[in-house]
Formats: C-alpha cells, sequence, structure tokens
DNA sequence: CCTAAATCAGACTGATTCGTTCTGATTTGG
DNA sequence: CCAAATCAGAACGAATCAGTCTGATTTAGG
C-alpha cells in the first residue's frame, strides 16, 4: 500500500516542471536543482514520463522538456501508471492474468474490482494544475 | 501501488475463516486446505492477524483461530494495516517524518493527505461479511 | 562543412525488502 | 506423566527497487 520512491519523485519533478507551463526549454538539470533531487534519477524519470507521452523532449545543444498536454489534461493517475505501470492492487484485475488456485470459487475477487476502480478514481480526480500551486 | 502477496493471502485467508463464524476452532492446516494457500504462509499470516487482534488463538491440542470480532466489524483496511503495516502512500503522510529535502516548500505534500484518506475509505466501506459472501 | 558542447536514452551495480521455509517453544488431552 | 498437535519466532533465498554511470544523438557556432 504504499507508492515507490520514484512514483513519488515524479509527481514533484511534474509539479516543477507544471510551473514553467510556458516554457517550451527545461533541462532536466534545471529541474533536479528545483526539487532537490539527484540529478541522475531526474534524468530517469524524465525518460519515463517522456515514453509515456505525458512529456515532449528535445535534444541537443538548448534543448530541454515541456508538458506534452496542458496541465489541467494531467492526473496523479497519469504520472503513478507511467512510472509505476497500470494501477492493480492485486494480479486478478491486472488484465485477467489466471494464475491464481482459486480461480473461479474465490468469492473476494469480484470486490477488488470496485476498490480498485475507487483507488483509481481517487488518484484521477487530482490535475497536475492543483499540485503545483504555490498555496495550499 | 500494488498490494502485496501476504495481504492479498491474509484477505483470503480471512475470508475462509469467516465462514466458520461460529466454529470456535479451525486449524491453520484447514485453512491452507481451503484457500490452496502453504500452510507455513498461513502460520505466518495467522500470527500477524492474531499480533494486530483480529484473530484469536488456542494452543494446544484441538486448539484453532476464531475470530477476535464479529465479521461485520472488520474492514479491509484492518486486514491490510495488519499485515503491511499503516496506510501510508508516501512517507510525508506517515506520521509526520521530516526526511524530505523539500519540507516546507512542497507543494504536493498536502493533497497526499486527501488522496491517502480516500484510499483508506476504500478499503473501510468493504467489510469482511462481504467478502465471505458465496454468490456475487 | 566541421567541431564541440549539451542533451536525452539505455544498461549496469548495489542494496533493501518481500516471500517462503524451517525449527523450536507452549499447551492441552489422555 | 506422556504424547500429540498447535502457534510463534528466526533464518534463508529470491526478486524488485533505487541509484549511478556510460554511450548515442542532436543542435549551435565557427
Amino acid at each position: 500500500m504504499r507508492l515507490s520512491s520514484m512514483a513519488d519523485y515524479a509527481v514533484v519533478t511534474m509539479s516543477a516542471a507544471a510551473r514553467h507551463c510556458g516554457m517550451v526549454r527545461v533541462s532536466a538539470a534545471q529541474l533536479a536543482q528545483e526539487t532537490g533531487l539527484p540529478v541522475p534519477t531526474v534524468q530517469k524519470l524524465v525518460s519515463l514520463l517522456t515514453a509515456a507521452g505525458l512529456l515532449r523532449s528535445s535534444r541537443g545543444t538548448g534543448g530541454g522538456l515541456k508538458l506534452a498536454r496542458p496541465a489541467a489534461a494531467i492526473s496523479l493517475a497519469d504520472i503513478v501508471e507511467a512510472v509505476e505501470g497500470p494501477i492493480a492492487l492485486t494480479s486478478c484485475v491486472d488484465n485477467g492474468k489466471h494464475d491464481c488456485a482459486l480461480e473461479g470459487s474465490c468469492t473476494v475477487r469480484p470486490h477488488w474490482g470496485v476498490v480498485n476502480a475507487a483507488m483509481r478514481g481517487a488518484l484521477a480526480d487530482v490535475p497536475l494544475t492543483r499540485l503545483a500551486e504555490t498555496a495550499a
């Protein structure tokens, strides 16, 4: 039930990137300085976030990052899924993986889907714009 | 964002134990047979669940387990917390641990509390009685 | 056109945690 | 008093995670 550190850092990094909303070019090193995270860690994070389609990267001298979508269209769920993969509390709800010995006779399985949806909904309800606000 | 296997197994085990609601004595080996889990694993689980106050154990010949409380008074959140510890997505919301470099200037921290409460609420809304129902 | 600097992208290593198994201490019934 | 059956705790191996490093690609300037 605990979020991985990388996912936590990813949220902080995206939040920092959102503050440069109009800025087309923000280097990973600059984000590392603002967030206080190690530079290599931020580099790995931006790679994952870019691969997930949340950031757009420009290489070469003077290159950098920018948000692929408006900050309002990016939620906590998007960021978490980009780093940790699909949100699935148990292997049952992942994508129909049938590696459980109980299978059909399991009475708890149908309820996991409901709980899982509630979890995802709680994360999807928080847009990146709210996280970037300086004042609570 | 994934539940540990032990927590998953604990839910199944508790669900199996709840079906023997009136039975005062249910051995761990019997629960293992009903759930299809390895016997040593179930033994470790019942140790944790007993320590958390969800099960009451009787030792000696003919001993066994029984629910410490009515099944309606046990929720998913209780079981998960018994195995995985307190529900806290990030270290910030655990118990005021101040190991984050950002500390006061972190804009995302106040929102974690809200999300965390939503998560816990989703788990607390599912009582053990519903999980033990044979038909969905 | 070429050189050089700066960037992202992928691969590797060490450590921590998780899952499993095993052995021992305790208790009750005969 | 003896013996069987149970729970409780400790030890081992495996897998995942966090962090670091080196290399490939691209752009700006000379």
